[in-house]
DNA sequence: ATAATAGTGTCTCTGAGACAATATGAG
DNA sequence: CTCATATTGTCTCAGAGACACTATTAT
């Protein structure tokens, strides 16, 4: 405890019992369609739970997470916890909300910050044999969100699907969900694999009609400054994509 | 503390010396011109401080806030608070970030939890006499941030101006620095008083061809349904609007 | 040829953007 | 009449949206 001249303590309140921290990762797995043809693969978005092994909620699956210590910032705990929990790094990783209804946890007060992180399929590849363990797994949103999770973890989890939701749509983190380059189609699929509603027909006709419009993408250049193509998920080979870091600004006003 | 099946106990860790709110209380004041001429008035976007007479940083302006009690959310505990600070109650008040860095808060471990709430100047009138008492300020947002403010909570004014500009143009958060009817040229000005950088030359046009875009905002009618207009800033008449409760969902796709 | 994906042509309608012009009514 | 603000006229060009059509190439 610290103290000081005015003789302040915080020994003289009820303090809280933790600040721990939850994490819900997502990630979007490919299956690849019947019989290896050249098909556009099947994705779902899906969330990483881990089933506890110790009393409050044990045998219950429950988001990742772990207690922040004085030392670090409730950021950098997550970074340290989602490190452990998958071993990546230098993922697209955000805070986003507070918990801390009375009784949430039966262990105390706990003031619980909640994260979401996106993670792509190819970077828990090395994770899979471990994933693949008992107390881990990856489940589809709609399962999770049907279980009976510990804590509040069904509310973060629901709430983080609708953050995601909303900035899937208003910011290009679709980027940490797709390789460096890529095809329109694989952009269009990603961003309706997070919103099933979006629909857009003219999809390509958007995004590549760059006269006003800000470019979030760029055609892909080889070497020879000839656009690069790729035909390994059609016949027809499609043109490949980067993002440019343009990130539009939004207004209801415009 | 609490007791359980598995002996938990908090007591064997280092836990947070406490979980404070902090509350950016932001409000436009409206200067009327000088000579009573009919004329808009001059807006300022203004945030609250009150000045602290305890260590620590005694005698610095600082942010309103307190600490969160056992038995409430961080949530209450904001709205307990700036009901405290300015006497009102149903304004627009919302969760935006934390604030944990180590040594932020020489009384100890405190994880902060920073509100912004937006108040209209009308409702603080009554809280004007408390207001100008040597202990409780409002200061322009340029001004504030110039000045030299206790703990982080000039970062924290930071960020939440920041976000202000952001929701300004993204929700129709305008809505609680306006009365309920109100013309195109209020709005206007009171976007353009958060948000300097806003310019639109045909913004009456762009809010009112409502035909494929969403109708964000609707004519005023009085009793007889005709439309009702206001002369109070100007010699012509304008056309009174009001929100319509319709928040459009932005997308950099569409 | 077929299947599966990629991409274009074309037409219509609405909105964006710019700017000039007109409307209103207090002083 | 003048002034300040509100509102409309007009013209052009780009994009939205719909939908049919063509392109590519493994199998």
């Amino acid at each position: 405890m610290v103290e000081n001249e005015s003789n302040y303590s915080a020994a003289r309140y009820r303090t809280p019992d933790g600040a721990p921290t939850d994490i819900v990762i997502f990630t979007i797995v490919s299956h690849e369609k019947h019989g290896g043809k050249k098909a556009l693969p099947d994705r779902e978005l899906q969330v990483l739970l881990i089933k506890r092994s110790v009393w409050p909620f044990e045998e219950k699956w429950a988001l990742p997470g772990g207690f922040t210590r004085e030392s670090e910032t409730v950021y950098e705990c997550a970074r340290r916890e989602l490190q452990e929990e998958t071993a990546v790094e230098d993922v697209h990783i955000e805070y986003f909300n507070v918990y801390s209804a009375p009784g949430r946890d039966p262990r105390g007060w706990m003031i619980s910050h909640a994260f979401l992180a996106l993670v792509n399929e190819r970077l828990l590849e090395k994770r899979k044999a471990d994933v693949d363990a008992a107390d881990v797994g990856l489940f589809s949103v709609e399962e999770a969100l049907g279980m009976d999770l510990a804590f509040d973890h069904r509310q973060i989890l629901s709430d983080a699907l609708e953050g995601i939701r909303r900035k899937m749509l208003a910011t290009t983190i679709a980027k940490e969900f797709l390789p460096d380059e890529f095809t329109i189609s694989e952009l269009y699929q990603v961003i309706r694999t997070v919103v099933p509603d979006f629909e857009e027909s003219n999809f390509i006709r958007k995004l590549t009609s760059t006269k006003s419009r800000s470019a979030i993408i760029t055609e892909a250049l080889d070497e020879t400054g000839k656009p690069k193509q790729s035909n390994q998920y059609s016949q027809r080979a499609a043109q490949l994509y980067r993002f440019t870091g343009v990130e539009p600004k939004l207004s209801i006003y415009t």
